[in-house]
DNA sequence: TAACAAGACCCCGAG
DNA sequence: GGTCTTGTTA
């Protein structure tokens, strides 16, 4: 053993790391090094002398997976490193359900859809079922499947469950499980499996095939997970087979940063782990390293409003940091006007400072939803600033790509229905909706794919006759020929040869128009891609057909693994939930606004269902604690927002309030704008209006159902409750909120002077200002 | 059958 | 505001 772990970690991570014997948790607040731990202890193992193979690594993205592998390199070596199993569920999963896919009725080529190729599958299903599109929403069926899926509800054991069943009756889709049946045998025919397929099919190939399971337990004696805040219980029981033989698992995770339960995360996960391994060990990482103690001060503020959580307080020993910017403008467009301009002095000053080679690095912009991104967008671009936007509509979701990538698909996986839809009359080649319905409907029947049926036109459709079964057989034919190539060229090769003879190269080469344009570089950028994998893994997998690797790993990219990894200049724009795991010194929360953070989904009722209330601030907590110098909140007056009224949506401008997490953070660690507690009662007069409070003795009846969770009810101040409540000078610090009877609230800044004749305190009011006032006369009383 | 235009519908978050 | 769907014409 070579490195001194001692050396390298504190106390908790040190024995977070060399603690192997059995089963551990490791609850790790934001920022406290959970990256460094889980490095550090894959290290330690393998120095221990325990092969690498023999350890299997969990993370949340791949990005996370491949940087930390990096890291493990630089201390073991890569000679071992290489041979960790480390990456997401579903690409770990996908691996081994490719080496066992026969044994559950699928070839290891299978297809993986993504949520758009189920989306359109489900369509289908529910057209061909005449089923009425008003009560089955696509949305919600493609949700229910998915939740079932979660549950371990298989689509056999979904038509047997009388709660499903019962449930779905009261909600007028009775139908759904047919939806599902269907659905999956389309996907067994397809020689496909979705995203929670790769989980589902991993439980159940373990269950039916013990031997396989235990070939696995066998194989992987030491498990760790990343982020386990964020495993649903389908997650949950596969690692707890896995790792029931020898119960080496350790697993990472803050339930304060769980914030993917729409996708069935469990945060009791965590707490299901001691019970399920009784033995297990628990380390606690509460030291942050990332961020100015102002920030951390301010989370813990933040998080200690929700009551479901593990107990734990996070400290910073870095400097206390300035305070947290509060800033409001009157609509979006100048927020995102204002956040560019504060970007640009956050940059000018920095360059005056020192020399800053990637100032915009530095910078993230993060928000609730994708839609939030455009303005941002437009205003950085209109200043000619560098900026990359992280998810949306990604690279791989673009219609030129999913186009070029669907002839890639039905090359390796012929079977594959909606990938065959998509190309079969692109780029046009007269064969219309009337020939393909035909197609779809023979192989529906039957029971087989697309591709079957053109591959024995002759025998099977008779219907289709003339040119428009030779267009067939022709399409037919090049997708064998390409087929048979596979094998002799790498993907790079493979891909140009079809995007040359498929016509897609012509389709687009055609006129210059900006569109045009744009597809060629897109297309042009994907063969770039392909061939940048080609080099990576030629020297790792001489495996034949590396097209096929390919495709799967695109289709289980994230967020954070598209353009990872170039060293170039640009401010960052993701939502939140994209920006876990990551830091930035400086971070902007932007639509700090009531409706968006927290955001609102249930439609009429403006009120917050308090687990969802919960999960937002969490929410809100990840975002605060990306930011390690510096953090703003931005909000608005007034937004532009979609309203879905009577099944009716549009577009319509409102008054806003700020969101209530900005006053949860602690105003003692916030730089206010003056108009913040004005901003309250904009257009609505039950909110209550800060400069009333010091004129009248009573507030407005509280009503508005948003506001219900809104600050802490502060009770009408009688003259008599003044008195009483009058501080006592010497309790008179800096940082603590008080009101003065004309002033009205302010937050003390400083106080000078040790007797208490000549006790002076700075005081910012809200709507008063700064002011400086010897506390004798003062009168001030503390609230909260 | 293809091309284009108008209209419908949509949106929270993601592998 | 963008994408998908439907309707119209040659």
């Amino acid at each position: 053993m070579s490195t001194d772990y001692k050396q390298l970690l504190n106390q908790p991570q040190y024995e977070a790391v060399t603690y192997n014997d059995g089963p551990s948790l490791i609850v790790a607040g934001a920022g406290s090094g959970k990256t460094r731990v889980l490095t550090y202890k894959i290290s330690y193992l393998i120095e221990s002398g325990f092969p690498a193979s023999s350890i299997l690594a969990l993370t949340f993205t791949n990005k996370a997976a491949r940087e930390m592998k990096e890291r493990i390199a630089k201390v073991v070596g890569e000679k071992f490193s290489r041979y960790l199993w480390m990456g997401t569920f579903h690409s770990i999963f996908s691996r081994i359900l490719r080496a066992e896919a026969e044994k559950i009725g699928f070839t290891r080529d299978f297809t993986i859809y993504d949520a758009a190729d189920s989306k359109g599958l489900i369509r289908d299903i529910i057209k061909e079922m005449e089923l009425d599109e008003k009560k089955y929403k696509v949305k919600d069926v493609v949700n229910r499947i998915s939740y079932a899926k979660n549950n371990i509800i298989t689509a056999e054991m979904y038509e047997n469950n009388s709660d499903y069943r019962s449930d779905d009756c009261n909600r007028g889709v009775a139908r759904i499980f047919e939806v599902y049946k269907n659905y999956s045998e389309r996907c067994r025919i397809s020689n496909a499996m979705d995203f929670d397929d790769l989980l589902m099919y991993v439980f159940l190939l373990f269950k039916e095939h013990p031997e396989v399971l235990e070939y696995y337990q066998q194989r992987f004696e030491h498990i760790l997970v990343d982020e386990y805040q964020d495993t649903n219980v389908l997650q949950h029981r596969i690692v707890t087979m896995l790792a029931q033989k020898y119960q080496h698992i350790s697993v990472v995770g803050d339930d304060a940063q769980s914030i993917y339960s729409f996708r069935g995360a469990e945060i009791d996960n965590m707490l299901k782990f001691q019970r399920t391994f009784p033995t297990c060990k628990l380390f606690k990482l509460e030291q942050n390293y990332r961020s100015t103690q102002t920030i951390v001060n301010a989370a813990n503020s933040l998080i200690s409003n929700n009551n479901h959580q593990i107990p734990k307080t996070l400290f910073s020993n870095l400097e206390l940091g300035d305070k947290i910017t509060v800033h409001c403008e009157d609509n979006e467009y100048l927020e995102a006007l204002s956040v560019v301009e504060q970007i640009k002095r956050i940059v000018r000053r920095n360059r005056e400072r020192f020399i800053d080679l990637c100032p915009y690095s530095k910078i993230a912009i993060l928000y609730r939803k994708n839609s939030q991104s455009r303005l941002y967008e437009e205003r950085l671009r209109k200043e000619s600033i560098p900026f990359k936007i992280f998810g949306g509509v990604s690279f791989y979701q673009r219609k030129e790509i999913k186009d070029a990538l669907a002839y890639m698909r039905l090359v390796i996986n012929s079977e594959d229905e909606e990938a065959f839809k998509r190309i079969i009359n692109y780029p046009a080649r007269k064969i219309g909706a009337v020939t393909q319905k035909k197609i779809l409907d023979v192989a529906h029947r039957n029971r087989v794919s697309p591709m079957y049926i053109i591959n024995h036109i002759d025998t099977l459709c008779v219907e289709i006759k003339g040119s428009a079964a030779q267009k067939i057989v022709d399409f037919g034919n090049m997708i064998s020929e390409f087929t048979s190539l596979c094998q002799e060229m790498d993907a790079f090769e493979l891909s140009n040869y079809i995007l040359e003879r498929s016509g897609i190269y012509a389709d687009i080469a055609g006129n210059d128009d900006e569109e045009n344009k744009e597809r060629r570089e897109n297309i042009e950028e994907l063969q770039n891609e392909i061939k940048a994998f080609c080099e990576k893994t030629e020297n790792i997998e001489s495996e034949s057909c590396s097209l096929r690797n390919f495709l799967s790993e695109v289709s289980l990219l994230t967020d954070q693994d598209v353009n990872a990894g170039d060293s170039e200049d640009y401010v960052s724009l993701m939502t939140i939930h994209a920006a876990k795991g990551l830091e930035f010194p400086y971070v902007f929360i932007v639509g700090m606004n009531e409706e968006v953070l927290p955001c609102c989904n249930s439609q009429t009722a403006k009120i917050y269902n308090p687990k969802e209330l919960e999960e937002e601030r969490r929410l809100c907590y990840v975002a605060l604690t990306r930011a390690q110098q510096a953090c703003y909140l931005v909000y608005s007056n007034r937004r532009r927002t979609f309203v879905d009224s009577n099944g009716k949506s549009c577009s319509e401008e409102s008054d806003t309030a700020p969101s209530c997490f900005i006053e949860e953070m602690g105003t003692q660690f916030l730089k206010l704008p003056n108009s913040y507690f004005k901003s309250f009662n904009r257009n609505n007069s039950t909110m209550f209006d800060f400069r009333q409070l010091s004129k009248k003795d009573n507030f407005p009846p509280r009503e508005h159902a948003s506001n219900i969770h809104r600050l802490k009810p502060i009770a009408a101040v009688t003259s008599q409750q003044t008195l009483n409540n009058i501080a006592d000078a010497s309790k008179i610090q800096a940082g603590i909120k008080v009101r003065h009877a004309n002033f009205g609230e302010g937050v003390v800044l400083s106080v000078e002077g040790t007797d208490a004749s000549s006790r002076k305190a700075v005081i910012r009011f809200q709507t008063a200002g700064e002011r400086t006032l010897l506390l004798k006369y003062a009168k001030l009383e503390i609230i909260q």
